[in-house]
This record gives C-alpha cells, sequence and structure tokens, in this order.
DNA sequence: AATGAATGAGAATTCATTCAT
DNA sequence: AATGAATGAATTCTCATTCAT
C-alpha cells in the first residue's frame, strides 16, 4: 500500500516546486502561502511539510531549481563567432529559458534584484555556468577587439547579466507595457555594446571622466 | 500635549520617516513591524497612525520623502551644459543623497527593482521628479545630436535609472566588493553612453541585427 | 478672556449632549465615537472630558436628558374621557415627543430593549410621569368597565408603554417599511385593545388555558 | 491532529456556539471578545476562526442555532386545531427552548430588539423559520375566522413574536420581577388575541379612530 | 506517506483617556 | 476653558508550524 517509490517521492517534489514557483513569482516569499502552494499542487499543508521543513526552505529550493535548469539550458547553446551574434545568442537563450519556466525565472531574477548578499551568493553561485559563458565571448571579444579593453570582463559580463534581468523587470513591471519580451535581447545587447551616446559623440580613449 | 507647534510636528514626522526608512530598508514591506518603527523613533504606536494612516501610506511616504531628497539635490547642482556632464551630475546628486541617506535609498531601489506591477506605479509616481530630470537632459541631448534619436527617451531615462539602481544594488549584494559606490556615477554614465562595444565597432545607424 | 458664564458652559453641554444623541442613536454605546461626537459639536476631544468624565457617563447622561425631556412633555398633556380617545391622545403625545427628539428618544428606547436591570431602572424611573398617566387612564377605564379587571393596571400599562417601542423599533428596523410613525398610535391602541382575534372569538371570561 | 470525525467537528462546532451564546449574551456582539470565547470553549483562537470566518458570522451563527432550535422544538408539539392552543403551543415551545438555552435565546432577543437596519435583516432572516411558523398558524386562523382578517398575517406574525420578545425582556429587565417566565405564553397570547378591552367594549367593526 | 485540525505568536489598526500647553 | 498630540491596552484576524491519526 505505501510503499512509494523514489520516482513518485520525485513526483510530488516536482509538483509542490511548481506550484512553489508559481505562487512566489506571484507574491513573494512573505505574502505566498504555504497553505495555497500545497493545495495548488494537489496536496494537503502537512506533505508539504513532510517534503520541506519550511516555508523558507522551500523558498530555497525554488531559487535552487530555478538556478539548476537555467544552467542546464545554456550549455546547450552553440552559436557563430561574432561578440554581437554570441551575446544576442546568449540573450535569446535566456528569453527562451525564460519563456518555458516564467514562474521560476521571475523568482530567480526577482531574487537576484534584492541584493541581500545572502541570495546574491547562491543566484550567482547557480547563474555561474550562464555568465561565464558570456564572460568568455566577451574576452574573444576583446582579444578581436571588439569590446573595450579597459574594463575587467567578469564586470562586463555581470553588467550584461544585469541588463537581462533589469529588461524582464521592467516588462513586467510595466505590467508587458514596454518592453515587450521579444524586443528585450536585441534592446540588452544594443545597449550594452553601443550606449545612447549618438554617433561619434564618444569621448577618446583613456579620456577621463 | 496639545498646542504643538507646526516644527515640532515636523520633527515628529522626521523621526517617524527616519525610523520608517531604516526598517524598510532592513526588512522590507511586508517584514517591517510598525510597532518596532515607532519604537524605534520613540514613540508609540498609536503616534505613528496620528500621522500616517496605515503601513502602506508610511511606506509611500518613505518612498516619497527618498525621491523628493534626491530631486532636491541635484537640482542645485551646477553643470556645464554637456549631457555627459549632466548625466554624471545626476548621477552624482544621485550617490550624494545615497550615502547620506542610504536607508531611505535603499527602500527606493529596492522596491523599484520589486518590479511588482503595484509598487511599479507608486515607484515610478513617487521616482517622479528624479526621471524627468534625466528625461529633459536627455531631450536635450538629443537636440544637440549628443544622444541618439532613435529610441523615446522616457525609455532611455529608465534604463539609465534602472543601470544606477542595478550598480547599487550590485554594491550592496556584493557585499561592497565591486563596485565601490564612488565609482558607480561613471560607471552607469559610461556604461549608458559608449557601451561596452570599441571604438568603431559600433554598427551603421539602421543596420539590424 | 476666560471667564464663562455659567449659561456659557450650560451652552457646551447641551451641544455635546445633543451631538452625543445623534451619534449614540446611530451607532450604539460601543460604535459611537468620542471624537466624532466632540466634533460634531463643534469642540475638540478634551473639552467633552471637562464636561464628562467618561464615555460612559456621557452615555448616562443622554439617557437622563432623554428621559427628562420625555417626562417634562407627557405632563403637559390633557384629553377627553374615554379610555380609548386617552389611550390614543397619550400614545401621539409620544409620537410628538418622538418625532422632536427622535435622537434622544431611539437611544432612550434603545436602552429600554436592552433590558439590563441598570438600565431598566434608570428608564423606568424617569418614564414614570408617562407611564403612571398612562395607569390613571387604564384604572379610570376599569372603573368604566372599558377594560378588563382581571389584570393589574401597573402591567397593564407597561405593556402598553413596551408596545409603543416595540413600534417604534420595528419602524426604525424596517427602514420604515412597516410600520409608518403616522400610525403608530392607532396601531398600538388597536392592538392593546381589541387584540387580533376575530369577533365573537373571545372566550368567555375566566376561562383558563 | 487530523482525521477527525465529522461527530468530533459537530462537537466542538457545539462547543464553540454554547461558549459564544453566552458571551454574547452577557456582552452582547461588540463587547464579546473572539479571544475570550474560544478560551471560555476550551480551544485557542485561531481553532474558532476554522470553524466560523469571523466574529460577526459566529454571531449569525448563534442566531441561526438558537432559532433553529426554537423551531425544531415546536414543530414537535401536537395540538388541537385552535389558533389559540397553535399558538400557546408555540409560545411554550419558544419558552421551552429559552429556559434551556436561555443563553442563546438572551442573544436572539437583545439583537431583535436592538433595532437597527442591519441586525434587523441578520435576525429576520435567522428568526424566519419561527416566524413562518406563526405566521401560518395565523393565516389558518383567518381561514377559520378565529383571526381578524384585516391585517396582514404577516405583520402579526412580527408583533406576536415581538410581544413574546417584549415579555422576555420585561422578565429579564425587572429581575424576574413580573412577569415569571411560566406566565409568559399565556400572558402573550392573550394579550395578543384578546386585548386588554373589556368584552363587549371592542368598536363596531370598521370604525375609525 | 498523507492529512488537516489545532495552535498561538504576531500583525495592523482603533480609540478612550490623559495632560502639557 | 479649550486643545489635540501622545499613549498603549485591546481587538480582530492571519498563517507557519506541529502532530495525532
Amino acid at each position: 500500500m505505501a510503499r512509494i517509490t523514489a520516482t513518485q517521492k520525485l513526483e510530488v517534489r516536482r509538483k509542490l516546486l511548481e506550484a512553489a514557483a508559481q505562487h512566489f513569482s506571484e507574491a513573494g516569499l512573505d505574502r505566498a502561502s504555504v497553505d495555497a502552494i500545497s493545495v495548488a499542487a494537489g496536496f494537503a499543508k502537512g506533505t508539504l511539510y513532510n517534503y520541506f521543513p519550511s516555508k523558507q526552505a522551500l523558498f530555497g529550493a525554488v531559487i535552487e531549481e530555478a538556478s539548476r535548469r537555467a544552467a542546464e539550458r545554456y550549455r546547450e547553446v552553440e552559436v557563430e563567432e561574432t561578440t554581437r551574434a554570441h551575446l544576442l545568442a546568449l540573450a535569446r537563450a535566456d528569453l527562451e529559458v525564460m519563456r518555458e519556466e516564467e514562474d521560476f525565472m521571475k523568482v530567480l531574477v526577482r531574487e537576484a534584484m534584492s541584493f541581500r548578499p545572502e541570495s546574491y551568493a547562491l543566484v550567482t553561485q547557480h547563474l555561474g555556468p550562464y555568465v561565464l559563458e558570456v564572460e568568455a565571448a566577451l574576452a574573444r571579444g576583446v582579444e578581436r577587439g571588439e569590446i573595450r579593453g579597459d574594463r575587467p570582463t567578469p564586470q562586463l559580463a555581470l553588467l550584461f547579466v544585469g541588463l537581462l534581468g533589469l529588461m524582464y523587470g521592467q516588462h513586467w513591471g510595466s505590467a508587458g507595457a514596454w518592453p515587450a519580451l521579444d524586443e528585450v535581447p536585441e534592446l540588452v545587447v544594443t545597449s550594452f555594446l553601443d550606449g545612447a551616446g549618438a554617433e561619434g559623440s564618444r569621448p577618446a580613449k583613456g579620456t577621463k571622466r
């Protein structure tokens, strides 16, 4: 009767995480209700506590799951060899993940944007694979003279990823008014590479302030 | 205790806002307790409710105060008439406020970066004065041909402000590792205006993808 | 400057009682707010407390005032000499008071209908003059053979007054749907004297059960 | 504590209602405290809220329970087919409930006699079953010519029930002095059917004023 | 393993009362 | 005498967590 297989347990866990992701993405950690999550997953409250020791822990697990999925996806990406093309491809890969796992990603992005040192570590750690890809693309760009060499590529990579999150956030915050998700990759790449200055208005390299 | 002067009332209000800013910046809107705030300000719970009708309203007032202070501060600054100089001045003014009122600014930035449609309205409404200044500076830049005219200035202004928040957040999230607060204005202005592309790597105008 | 005359003090007291009557009649003792009452009277909260030591005391004073006014009015009534005519006149006198001092009367009736021994004493004491008039009219009716002599007139009088209150209450409770205030006197007198039984259905006197 | 049987749940509900009835009957809706009620019932605050969504709802449930019990009780009674006998039976059934569930009944009567439009709706709605029985008895009485047909039976029914409440209230208010509870049914039925007028003193039908 | 009733700390909010001015 | 800011006890309601079944 009882004797639940490991697969079945994982299935329950998956359902709970899925429901949790959705609720957390809508309501945030504090406002989301454990009861609502468990019921949405098709279980009673007690069951949730058999799988996760606390609401906080469940939240952490959702974040982990989200970053795990994102990282997996990014590893599959293949692209041609221009920096612009590469960054565009990376941004599009991100958007793709985004679309398929929007709930998880919302939680992830929001947590990343909460700027709490604890989360920061967690998020950057799991976002690592992706950030490293960006970094690598940028480094190759520097070698090719396509990317300015006066700033450390790790920092540029963080900026790029931050811009992505910023645009997603802007999208959600404005309830889709601007930008549309489709525009995001190009918007981010353009902003990141070209800036807002008009053609020729850029100061000579090395100029201070 | 009747017949309190207007000055005294403002003083009480100031203390309450100050305490609220600190608590909200640490705990966020949901976790902060009205009781803790009033006590920290040196008053009883009821007093807070004599000044603000609800926790939400208090939160709104904190945000409004923060953005008012920021806007005021930067209006005092005098700058030469270049877009770059102007944006730099705006960013520095913001940083200056930031330093003196870190609690207020943390609340503001975190809320802005929470990307909840509800907050979005609240924040943009209260952030208005500052964003409008940025927008005006950009509009003048477009006229002078210093800013690319192919994107609406309101969107560019949001991007600029977003970058600023992003950098503050990066600073807090990395526990000060990078960037240092001092670098933020230039970092933001450079990223915003020039982008990360190397000199001459920018595609001709109108080029797609 | 200060030096307020006794008349002025009474005037303030009157205003406070008036406002209190209105608020208590709408909201009841618990729901009425001291602040609302004082402001409605044109004063600040503190002033009210200079005249009445507590909300309870104010409520008591309103009840006293209401009964005092009612008693005064009832003493002026004059009527012709039939029981039915007398009762009708008494009921109409009551209605008249009712109309001119509806707020006070509402409080009074509701308090009377709360059936708390404390209020009961207070109310019946002040309602005394009126009830005594009713009682006297009934006693004369018994002598004339118009009123059944098998029940003590004081009890019949209480029943009559109770019926009046019941009908007022029904009027307020149904938001005026039924009965209209104008109908009340006749309704009460008919119910009281004739009952609901059809002509001739009354059992022989002295019949038990 | 899961897997509680339906019987056990009903038992908890019963205890809560019982405690609530007692507290409401002593303190009224406003003054009664949810906390006190739950503790008196032997449970924690939260448990009460598992059974009733709000204080108001609990109050409504108490009233409903009271009127349900009254209606049930009197339906068991068998009576000969006279209006007088029927009304007497109804009044006695009510009194019987009254005695065994005085707390519930006090709440009911006091609320009914508060004459607030809000309560009015609540009470008449919940008092429905009982009032409808009275109404039906009266309607049959009209058909048999035992009840005067010149007044709508719903109004007569309200009057009857009002008289009943009035007498209970008189009993409580006078601290038992008059009437004794035992006398109430006959007192009410006699007052209601026969009135206080002496035999033959009733004016001819249709007579005005 | 799943359940969901019970719990009770904690939250926001109200408001009668006080008292310095 | 009038004021109204300050107070803080009290209230209703929520919800994460526990645990007997």
